[in-house]
DNA sequence: CCTTAATCCTGGAAGC
DNA sequence: TGCTTCCAGGATTAAG
């Protein structure tokens, strides 16, 4: 459920409590989170967060060089997904972190601070990264570019490539990354765009359309602090406002804000989808 | 090419 | 009330 707003709304919290800190120590209460090396050095044990990137859904969390500052290389990294039930959070000093099943990875910073990793579902993980660059090559290469940051002409051809549906082709993280169940519908009704018609159907135009109307439900829906369904908190642990502003998603059989014609559901790509057969087309 | 289903997993909700 | 079943979904993979 953690689709770009909820990533990002995470990315500022941290960016605000454990950037610039040093790692202390690392506890790792479950091995399989973590692919890759999973030693305490190489999840950032002994280094200062330098850098906390994002693209799409993924965090990076950067650590100092291996070499000293300044010769050049960037330093370690930890890929983060948050998956379905993911949490990153920041427990200030004095205020106890969780220790339960669920909870995976736990930071100890220098100021007594703790970043903790918690994911019930643990479709979520961590992937360790020996530079930004092997990051870059090994991972993000497959992703496309960010949902906040995509071009329409980059957007179009993506959605010139396929067939698909567009909802499809626009959950595709190699098409455009960051968008998820949640934000595809709303995007879709923001547009007037039917969930399932052919993704190489879309004019230009409408490609421009969904680029400007993607960039503006995002920033609103990080505004809002994201949507929170069941699980998901930002770094500082609080829950999201979003889910209030929703048109469709989750609102089957209500009217449509539009036309107030019932809202429809089915499945397209597999996914639970909701839209107006009436403004949507 | 495309879709569907299975896979990973837990917990909340619905059904009996 | 208590049990079972279903469902939610991000990403990957295999099968049709």
């Amino acid at each position: 459920m953690p689709e770009l707003p909820e990533v990002e709304n995470v990315r500022r919290g941290l960016a605000g409590t454990v950037l610039g800190r040093c790692v202390v120590g690392v506890t790792l209460q479950r091995l399989d989170v973590v692919h890759g090396p999973s030693r305490p050095a190489d999840l950032l044990r002994g280094r200062t967060i330098t850098r906390i990137d994002r693209l799409g859904k993924q965090l990076a969390l950067v650590g100092t060089p291996r070499q000293g500052p300044d010769d050049g290389r960037t330093g370690p990294c930890i890929c983060i997904h948050l998956g379905m039930t993911g949490s990153l959070r920041h427990y200030p000093s004095g205020v106890p972190a969780p220790q339960d099943i669920h909870t995976h990875v736990r930071w100890r910073l220098e100021n007594g601070g703790e970043l903790v990793f918690r994911d019930p579902r643990r479709f979520g993980g961590l992937w360790t990264y020996p530079s930004v660059e092997a990051l870059d090559n090994e991972r993000w290469s497959r992703l496309g570019q960010d949902a906040l940051a995509i071009t329409p002409r980059r957007l179009h051809a993506g959605l010139q490539r396929t067939r698909r549906p567009l909802k499809a082709a626009l959950l595709d993280q190699a098409v455009v990354a960051g968008l998820g169940n949640i934000y595809v519908d709303e995007l879709l009704f923001a547009c007037r765009l039917s969930p399932v018609c052919p993704a190489n159907a879309c004019q230009i135009s409408q490609t421009t359309l969904l680029v400007s109307r993607m960039r503006a439900l995002l920033k609103r829906a990080i505004r809002s602090g994201g949507s929170t369904l069941r699980d998901y908190v930002g770094a500082d642990g609080r829950a999201g406002g979003f889910q209030f502003r929703h048109k469709v998603y989750g609102r089957t059989g209500e009217s449509c804000i539009l036309c107030k014609d019932p809202l429809t559901r089915l499945q397209v790509a597999g996914r639970t989808t909701v839209y107006c057969t009436t403004c949507q087309v």
